[in-house]
RNA sequence: GCCAAAGUGGCGGAACUGGUAGACGCGCACGACUCAAAAUCGUGUAUCUUCGGAUGUGAGGGUUCGAUUCCCUCCUUUGGUACCA
């Protein structure tokens, strides 16, 4: 007896596990295969110690189907998985438990394995990495190092060798090479300009000190984001709303000396490659978003103070246009001119107002973006066009960061200015007629332009190029880009992660000798920040002190650094000469379809599409991009339950009567409520505080309330696919969550639907047995009906799969077994080819079929059926319809002519009649050789 | 506030470039099997209906012979972003 239940499937399930192990049937082929590659990844997961829940597997089981359907299709496929495993949990975890991060980690990382081979993924792991093995952080640093040695020449918009820029410098000085960074000085002067006779001048820490200034991974104190509680610096997008990502604590800023990555640079071909890569428009929108670039012009201003030796103030506009409607000007707090400016009668003022910006924290800022603040610095900015005297003021609203840290204010068109002048009284001129209403800003382009000199009566669309080209012309301003993103802060104040591969001589870093890599991470028990903004490794002094003069740095890389360059590494994963070799690099190439959490959109994958292409400018890669295309699959939220206790007592209201009572809700374990039914005697045993618990039921019931949350171990919402697993099986598991819905769309688990799922594997097992349970297919030969119904469902899922629309298929799959079944199908000539069809999703059952119908060699060897279009085609006849003896028009019915369309036919004939009454009918509208609609 | 995506039965969701809305599954109802229940199998299941039909894809309008699909306005939800000049 082979029926498929519970113990069946735990046969299978568990001998198939077995025997792809032994028979390695997974193993990738390395060195180029005459088959087209396809290169199939998952982001890696950060092994956390809770272990998968079932949201995790969604993108795997994704990724699985099109890895086995390429398989099955002809291709040779790479599809390797491994773990982002250096990271602030585990580090967290060793200070709370005394644990070593590395010890938590492999453990993890096994957990991780064992509930990944019970899904029953076809991951060669003999190609596993692990961000955290040093084998593997050697080639992290030797990549950094590549960084560090390069700089960005503007001039062919590319990546080159510091080197070269040393050796440019030794025969031109900088001036075809200005610093990136405009605001750098040279050393002791204010120039930022030098020659070849300079050049050779300096001493050498002079140079690297310039050098640095170029360099794509560079040294600089920078406004960082400390967080005290956590004892580090956060990147920005680790940062949300003021507060810490993880945890939410508060985060306030200070300058620490910190590595970055000068990605800025880069924005233009962040921005250029997003059109050639297949990423959804959102996707794209976020990080078109996050690079934020915007066109406008750099205007220099004139400034007429108490003082006259201040310099001009240069302010960057996106609104050239509108400038004879500057009424005030508006500098950042911090900007570097503020103490010069200021008159003697306002020096009080803005100092008060400078400590009050002081006092404000980022959190307060956040919180209270509406509010309006200033004060006057007494100085006045001349017009260039008009000569007007216009004031200039001071407000945290002018970020110091952007631009020029200095904005002419434009009140009729700007909200932010029309607020600011009429919170401070100041006049407005409006240069937009009737597009200013006097109450609010309009920030039109349409409007003609009035009180607007030598602009008046042209648009506002045409103005800027008019203006433009003047402020070109007079030599007081020039057409400026300006980018939102900043550089990447690349230093962490933390233990568990990739020590910088630098050593420090006289303050300055020097790459470390190839050879000596990798700069192994030292073995320690000293987790805890030092508190002082300098890591845990900052207490190892015998590591960090090399000798008098030599020493190395105490922080470590964001887990961004493994994560940049990981899909490379599985290429050729156990290379010891390189990162990986050129001919695995040129074979394998892009990532052909990337699938993950839409979540890193903006850290991790512009990182990786950074590094990418400072390798490739460097030239070890022959492609620029490393994702040709990105699915974002959905999170799937948890299904929380929640009880009420009475407040003071033991009692329990059931949800429909709280109301009644003064209440608090608290979360409940999900496996202790049957549907929202909570089991009583469950939940008394389920933690001591509840054993003594009395209930106040409605209808003999305790009803439960329910939320949907994200899943978590504190919302004792999470489901464990194990669990799945036991009572159902990995196949089922793995049809399940790709029918839950679309792979891309958020939703909250349930297994409600989980039988029907489970039936329809037990109905296709049915299809291949007879009713003693013995495999039995004829060898007949096939309907024609049959072989529509396996053609029709071959086509589906093909091309279902690659549109990664999994749920359509999966109701195909059901479609296709009901219909057999209808038909008692028992054809091998059927059956074969849709148990290969089934492969991709059910691998387990497919296995077993397909070895029970015969064949030795494993079903992943099999080539995936082709359909044909012939057996999908209705047969069909034509009906002429004819008038006065003349076929006027032919319409084509199917044989088993459907009620409809013997509908249509009547309609036909209606259409005959009127025609014949000399009435012809205006329209006939033909669908696919159907009439669909008359108009008489 | 701005940007993007999405709103379809009791529920999850189908419907390819405009062409029979509600596939498939869950749930529910009825039937078969059973002493009975569970499991299984079968049938039905948008709403209203005077059983002729009528109405239906967030709301309102538009284009079209025909709109879930395209356009405009509004509402709601989700994600991103936040004084970026």
């Amino acid at each position: 007896m082979s029926d498929y239940n519970k113990e069946e499937i735990r046969r299978i399930e568990e001998k198939w596990r077995n025997e792809w192990k032994k028979r390695q049937v997974y193993k990738v082929q390395s060195g180029a295969s005459k088959k087209p590659k396809y290169y199939v990844l998952d982001m890696f997961p950060y092994p956390s110690g809770a272990g998968l829940h079932v949201g995790h597997p969604l993108g795997y089981i994704a990724s699985d189907i099109v890895a086995r359907f390429k398989r099955l299709k002809g291709f040779h496929v790479l599809h390797p998985m491994g773990f982002d495993a250096f990271g602030l949990p585990a580090e967290q975890y060793a200070i709370e438990h005394g644990i070593h991060p590395a010890k938590s980690t492999a453990q993890n990382i096994e957990n991780f394995i064992r509930q990944m081979d019970k899904i029953g993924f076809c991951y060669d792991w003999s190609l596993e990495v692990r961000t955290c093995d040093p084998a593997y952080y050697k080639w992290t640093q030797w990549i950094f190092l590549q960084i560090f040695d390069s700089w960005f020449n503007r001039k062919n918009n590319k990546a080159d060798r510091i080197a070269g820029l040393a050796r440019i410098f030794e025969t031109e000085g900088n001036a075809n090479h200005l610093f990136p960074n405009l605001k750098y000085k040279l050393p002791g002067s204010n120039e930022t300009v030098f020659t070849a006779a300079d050049w050779k001048k300096y001493d050498e820490r002079t140079r690297q000190e310039i050098l640095m200034q170029y360099r794509l991974a560079y040294l600089a104190y920078t406004d960082v984001n400390w967080c005290e509680a956590l004892g580090t610096v956060l990147a920005n997008d680790e940062v949300i709303n003021g507060v810490s990502y993880r945890g939410g604590f508060p985060v306030v800023k200070k300058q620490m000396r910190q590595w970055s990555l000068r990605i800025t640079e880069f924005a233009e071909r962040l921005l250029k490659g997003l059109d050639e890569i297949d990423f959804s428009d959102s996707m794209k929108d976020i990080q078109r978003n996050w690079i934020g670039k915007s066109t406008g012009a750099k205007v220099t201003f004139k400034i007429g103070s108490e003082k006259s030796k201040v310099a001009d103030m240069m302010v960057f506009t996106t609104r050239p246009e509108t400038i004879f409607g500057v009424d005030f000007m508006v500098v950042a707090p911090e900007h570097e001119m503020v103490k010069d400016i200021t008159s003697e009668s306002q020096r009080k003022a803005i100092e008060k107002y400078l400590a009050y910006v002081e006092s404000r924290s980022e959190i307060d800022r956040m919180a209270e973006v509406k509010k309006i603040t200033g004060e006057f610095t007494g100085a006045y900015a001349i017009n260039p066009f008009d000569g007007r005297e216009i004031p200039i003021w001071i407000s945290e609203y002018v970020l110091a960061g952007y631009g020029t840290g200095a904005i002419m204010a434009v009140p009729c068109g700007d909200e932010r200015d029309h607020k600011f002048a009429k919170h401070f009284n100041l006049p407005i001129t409006n240069i937009i007629g009737s597009y200013y209403n006097g109450k609010e800003a309009n920030p039109t382009y349409d409007a003609v332009l009035e009180n607007s000199d030598f602009l008046n009566g042209l648009q506002m669309k045409e103005a800027i190029p008019e203006v433009v080209n003047k402020l070109e012309k007079l030599g007081i301003g020039q057409r400026q880009v300006n980018y939102k993103m900043r550089d990447a802060g690349w230093s962490r104040q933390r233990y568990w992660g990739e020590p910088f591969p630098v050593i420090y001589r006289d303050d300055m870093p020097y790459a470390m000798d190839e050879k000596d890599l990798p700069l192994e991470l030292p073995d320690s028990n000293y987790f805890r920040p030092s508190g002082t903004g300098e890591g845990p490794l900052a207490n190892l002094k015998d590591w960090i002190r090399i000798n008098d003069h030599e020493r190395r740095d105490s922080n470590t890389m964001p887990t961004h650094a493994g994560a940049a360059w990981y899909f490379l590494r599985f290429t050729d994963p156990h290379n010891k000469e390189k990162f990986a070799s050129r001919e695995a690099l040129d074979y394998w190439g892009q990532v052909d379809v990337y699938i993950g959490g839409a979540e890193h959109a903006v850290a991790h994958l512009l990182y990786a599409r950074l590094w990418v292409k400072i390798l490739h400018d460097l030239g070890y890669l022959n492609f620029d991009e490393p994702f040709k295309k990105l699915i974002n699959q959905g999170k799937i939220t948890g299904d929380s339950r929640y009880v009420y206790r009475v407040r003071g007592t033991h009692k329990f209201v059931s949800a429909g009567l709280k109301d009644r009572y003064e209440t608090d809700p608290l979360h409940v374990d999900v496996n202790i409520v049957n549907g929202l039914e909570l089991n009583l005697e469950a939940f008394t045993q389920w933690k001591p505080d509840f054993a003594n618990a009395e209930f106040i039921l409605e209808e003999g019931q305790y009803i439960c309330g329910s939320a949907i949350e994200k899943m978590s171990k504190s919302y004792f919402n999470v489901v464990n696919p194990d669990d799945i697993i036991d009572s159902y099986g990995a196949d089922t598991l793995r049809m399940y969550e790709m029918f839950l819905g679309p792979l891309e769309q958020s939703k909250p688990w349930n297994t409600n639907g989980i039988d029907g799922v489970f039936k329809f594997l037990r109905k296709f097992w049915n299809l291949y047995h007879d009713q003693k349970g013995n495999v039995s297919v004829s060898g007949e030969g096939p309907t024609r009906e049959e072989l529509k119904v396996l053609h029709k469902t071959i086509k589906k899922i093909e091309s279902d799969v690659d549109n990664f629309s999994f749920n359509t298929s999966v109701s195909e799959l059901m479609i296709c077994v009901n219909e057999l079944t209808s038909l008692k199908t028992n054809k091998r000539a059927i059956l074969e080819p849709l148990v290969i069809s089934l492969a991709p999703f059910a691998p387990h059952m497919a296995e077993e079929l397909w070895e029970k119908l015969g064949h030795s060699e494993t079903i992943l060897n099999a080539s995936f059926p082709e359909y044909k279009e012939e057996y999908l085609k209705e047969n069909s006849f034509e009906y002429p319809i004819s008038i006065n003896g003349k076929v006027r028009a032919k319409m084509a019915f199917a044989l088993d002519m459907p009620k409809e369309d013997i509908e249509k036919v009547v309609l036909a004939s209606e259409i005959v009649n009127k025609w014949s009454e000399g009435k012809p009918p205006k329209k006939i509208i033909v669908v696919q050789g159907r009439i669909v609609n008359v108009v008489l």
